[in-house]
DNA sequence: TTTCAAACGCAACCATGTTGCATTAATGAA
DNA sequence: TTCATTAATGCAACATGGTTGCGTTTGAAA
């Protein structure tokens, strides 16, 4: 687990306590996270404008990409996991929401194919998703 | 193109003149529409609960069926194009968004392939989607 | 230590969609 | 055809998720 501060760094953001609790709380978590989950874990301390903000933040320096699990709120999860570094190959994964607890999990060793569209679609990314139970709701 | 009467009959529901010019709409569109796309073509001469409350049922009763891209409202899209019938297997599709004028297509001769995850999750559905340029956009 | 842009928090707002309820209209039975 | 029933409709009000404007605070470079 990379230290909070220096992700926060290497991406050019300022170190505040805010981002790091965020961060932390991303690093904990094996599971794409909304703002209400991080509102929860922070005890609602923080304002929702500065969680939002910090989110937007976030994802624009690629700490974190949003996930889309066809759910009400917009997710977000780590882009790197534990100290991958950035010369590897960022192939997008698959994603699984579990119909039950809600929860969306990253299935970062599941690559997506190389699916031929009809022609006339100029193809810039894919996205891959399942839903059903996961581990724990079964 | 199947008359709209005879689809809201075959599937339980009352005809009435909203629901056969909603239907009418989405038979004339090659892409998803959103309740908005829709309220511009009704000219906003409906009430959008009455709007919504329609894209519910149909939803429900499997006229249409709903088309996550990822935009900030959700869409819809025919269940069966003309004609098909419901002996077919109606394996799910894949769709594609357009970033430039935001039409999401429904592209139906992409299946969707039987992909592996990860020990423990039971799959029920799977979902796979594009975005780029459509051909009017490139 | 100072300085200043960036981060923060509050209030107010916006977009999308839903609920409750009274009115209207589609359909099956008489 | 008419009537009775039940579903569909429309209005108002509300709910949720997220954003904008702006004055205040704070991190970090000089």
């Amino acid at each position: 687990m990379r230290g909070t501060k220096e992700i926060l760094k290497t991406h050019g953001l300022k170190v505040t306590q805010n981002r790091v609790d965020i961060l932390e709380i991303f690093q904990s978590s094996n599971y794409a996270l909304s703002y209400n989950d991080l509102d929860a874990q922070l005890k609602s301390k923080l304002d929702k404008v500065t969680v939002y903000r910090t989110l937007k933040s976030f994802e624009k320096t690629g700490i974190l990409h949003e996930v889309l699990d066809g759910g009400s709120q917009v997710k977000y999860a780590l882009e790197c996991k534990n100290g991958c570094n950035h010369e590897e190959n960022h192939d997008a994964h698959a994603h699984f929401k579990c119909d039950s607890c809600e929860k969306t999990f990253c299935l970062e060793t599941v690559t997506i194919p190389n699916l031929k569209v009809p022609k006339g679609f100029q193809v810039e990314k894919r996205h891959v998703s399942f839903q059903g139970l996961c581990e724990s709701c079964r």
